[in-house]
DNA sequence: TCCATAATTCGATCATACAAGAACTATTGT
DNA sequence: ACAATAGTTCTTGTATGATCGAATTATGGA
């Protein structure tokens, strides 16, 4: 991931209602929610969800497909690591008083 | 950090000049750089890099101590951090998809 | 084909953000 | 007190982003 990417990444996330539906979306894997699904759990109207929804597809954070008459929309989990890497890396030079984490701070994959 | 502070911080890392500053100041630890230097050798001019130093300030991302003549802009280190767990955590809920980033990944500290 | 549903796009409006230069504040040294 | 330096704040113009309602596209079913 650029800089750019990552501008673009960080400025869809830094909305209420895109950030809301993001992270309702992270835990609806893999095959995602419909627009209107999204616009009614978080009580937002269906064209103003829409237009949110367009840019954090844009950004490349969400994927949509069609199915049937809805839209499915999911996370794209490669590229939020990828910007969680930007941020820990490129922007934070990995620093330790940044990211180092502990176990403790998220799940780690087994044998790291 | 809550959804409202994580927000205001996104935001003021979504812009390029003011990305630029924190990445070069995450290298100037602890003291920090002043403002005219940051601007010199990023080559913005000054107005404009105080507008944007301000507008980090404001989302807790660097701090600003005056030292004679000069401004001395430093990243926060902890709310970086903090940002970066909100991410993480909050937003991804600690997916392993998106939060299990290996050793190689970045520096871990000594014993985790 | 006709209708209902799902969602987006369009047009207008309002608010916020950025940029550039001028003016202002704070500090140091003489 | 005065001048020079370091930064910020103010003003104006412009561009981008957000919201709303109306119109439009796409799909599935009767």
């Amino acid at each position: 991931m650029d800089t750019h990417e990552a501008i673009t990444a960080l400025g869809a996330l830094a909305q209420e209602d895109r950030l809301a539906a993001l992270r309702l979306l992270m835990v609806q894997v893999p095959e995602g929610l419909p627009s209107g699904e999204i616009a009614e759990r978080l009580d937002i109207q269906p064209t103003r969800m829409s237009f949110h929804l367009a840019t954090l597809e844009r950004a490349g954070l969400l994927t949509a497909r069609r199915n049937g008459r809805c839209i499915l929309y999911a996370v794209d989990h490669v590229r939020m690591r990828n910007l969680l890497a930007f941020l820990m890396k490129d922007c934070c030079g990995s620093n330790p008083a940044v990211c180092g984490f502990s176990q403790d701070d998220f799940i780690m994959p087994a044998g790291s």
